[in-house]
DNA sequence: AATGAATGAGTCTTCATTCAT
DNA sequence: TATGAATGAAGACTCATTCAT
């Protein structure tokens, strides 16, 4: 609920959107999510946003184009300047510590999935059946974020604060540690003490990448 | 191909299948892995197994019926029996070092996944979509496989060999690690050289698990 | 393109059309002469001539009104008054000789017939389907120029240069000649010297139709 | 009546047409010959064929698919045969008399059009709009046929009983005579006393094309 | 056991037409 | 007058499923 207003309040923000397309996006976000991309009918779709199935295709050449236009934007427009723009933030304020670097950019993270879970869903779930949007991702998302990070650790590594490593290896020993921890928690809905379940993580991160001696 | 073969060697074995019905299990499964169960018809089916359609439903009550004879089997007979019995001969061996332990855990699980991948595969896809399947994996699979993690990590916790958290904290910040380390092979196809990036994550495991000073 | 321009010059000089009907006629019987009425969407006649769809219908009740006011006023506006009065221009002279009138003819109608390509098209193409159509030409066209045609013929057999057979029969037997030219010639597209192609019709008539001895 | 079951019977002799295969194609011809192809919907055409609509998709894989299945074969297997083997009867019989083989040929035409007056019609409005048809009728029928007649017409201009015109101009001006014939009969409606007036049209084409002195 | 023709509900999409602006 | 968003009925076509052979 808090998270459906959170993205409807997105959507709000676009004045490029009229009411009916609005109300168009949320359902079929909703039920994409809900039931998958290929068993959701344009039909029900029309339903819940309560408009003519008529009125989708007016404004969304097909049903794919209304799928690729709740997932792309949200990937270009969403995803793209949030995770750069919010993730310089994170990444230019210098953080004295590794460890605190990981944990700002956990609560980012977990910040940036709470308002966009649903879309991030669908992404996660239509990815394999649209190479397009794999390439997109990876286009417009993937490298610069990757580039990035690169960077990062490698600030961290000329400190000794972290293993020498190539910068990847680092990258892909902490990223699932991450990933893991909101997969548990949103995909599996465990149920746990945010904090210190973060603090033992952060612990467990520092530790598996200490510099060795 | 080869991993292909391997599926079907394990359906050759089966001797309950008719070779028309093992034909309408591999095309299923290959198409459901590629376009996913939705956007799957059983006239494609059907076509690709060199059979006519009104034969699946002799063999399969409905589709979904078909969907669970790939995935559910697989789960109880292949995931479950490989799991408990191959893990068992991992667990039961009571490697010195834990560290040996996730090094033969390794090799078993890639074993699995390199014979089942498109059955894995289709599992992930639909699982959202499909409670049941949660449901039954959580029961038949999931339970005792944590049950029996967590014998193994409170046996070499009690030998001083890994920190003392709770041994479900112990395998949020295990397990992800090493199915990042599959999902980055197997799903984002990165190739690297698997010896060494074993012994790396290992290693970090290692570390990053190895008890308070 | 000279067509279109004539045709175009034709909706010029009718004052009580606005420049956006005329856009819309012109666009219509463009479509509706490649696709033919039913296969033509509104939506395309719109944007084709640069109009919303809207409005259209604020000129036209419906798409058949539309079809009606391009066909019909052809019919009345050009067709009637053309045949009629451009025919009596033929008719009146009072030729020499029945070859001469033929002559005469012949290039009259070609005349009008290179005028009104696209809307003689779509009449012959939707006359089978809208009756309204063939009875509006009958009675409002056939009748006249049949009757008309009736008295030169029988001018012609009491000045005996053509046979004598009843006066309907002549015209069966000449119509299809002369229009079985202009088919091959703007159907068919066969490419020929015209001069010498009428000159063989015209003796052609003129023997067959020659009195008896 | 007596024409449709004519065309019913030739469907009934083809054995590679299931019942229903047949009604849909009597069922389709009729609306086709009646509404036009573009506005008729294939609901109408299940429906009064009496099976269900997916039945009609089973047989033909696109409503386009069924008019050619209606209009391809007439011309193939009806139209080519007939034209070719009967035209043989009768161009071969090497009629004394150009009069006795025009007559022939005017009621071999008329007894096949009886036979095929719907099919023919629905090949006259289609034509327009799908240029595979124009181009299928000239490959396979056309050129064949022009080609026959090119043979008969030298044959008689040889015998010194027809002038000596370029063979496609004899065409060209006897070929609308007979078919301006037909059509004031089956496309008009007028009624007349055929045997006297295919004499007249004999009679008017064999002085409009006798040899010059 | 296997077939494949038949089904009719359902799919995505297009259409002519309306109406508030 | 002109617009174009909105409509919902209808369109062509597909689907999972059944059943007589």
């Amino acid at each position: 609920m808090k998270d459906e207003n959170m993205f409807e309040e997105l959507l709000q923000e676009d004045d490029s959107l009229t009411e009916k397309q609005r109300q168009i996006l949320i359902a079929a976000t909703e039920m994409f999510a809900e039931k998958g991309f290929a068993a959701t009918s344009t039909n029900e779709i029309a339903k819940k946003a309560g408009v003519a199935e008529g009125t989708i295709f007016r404004h969304y050449k097909t049903k794919k184009d209304l799928l690729l236009s709740i997932v792309t934007p949200m990937m270009l427009k969403m995803l793209g300047p949030i995770i750069l723009k919010d993730l310089n933030k994170v990444l230019n304020k210098d953080f004295e510590h590794f460890e605190d670097f990981v944990r700002a950019m956990i609560k980012n993270r977990q910040e940036f999935l709470e308002k966009n879970l649903k879309v991030v869903q669908i992404f996660l779930q239509e990815v394999p059946f649209h190479p397009e949007l794999k390439e997109q991702f990876i286009e417009h998302i993937g490298k610069k974020v990757i580039n990035r990070l690169i960077q990062i650790i490698e600030h961290y590594q000329s400190k000794g604060q972290i293993v020498k490593l190539p910068a990847t290896t680092v990258i892909r020993l902490a990223a699932p540690t991450i990933m893991g921890f909101f997969a548990t928690k949103y995909v599996l809905g465990v149920k746990w003490d945010d904090e210190e379940e973060i603090n033992r993580m952060i612990h467990f991160l520092k530790k598996g990448l200490a510099p060795e001696e």
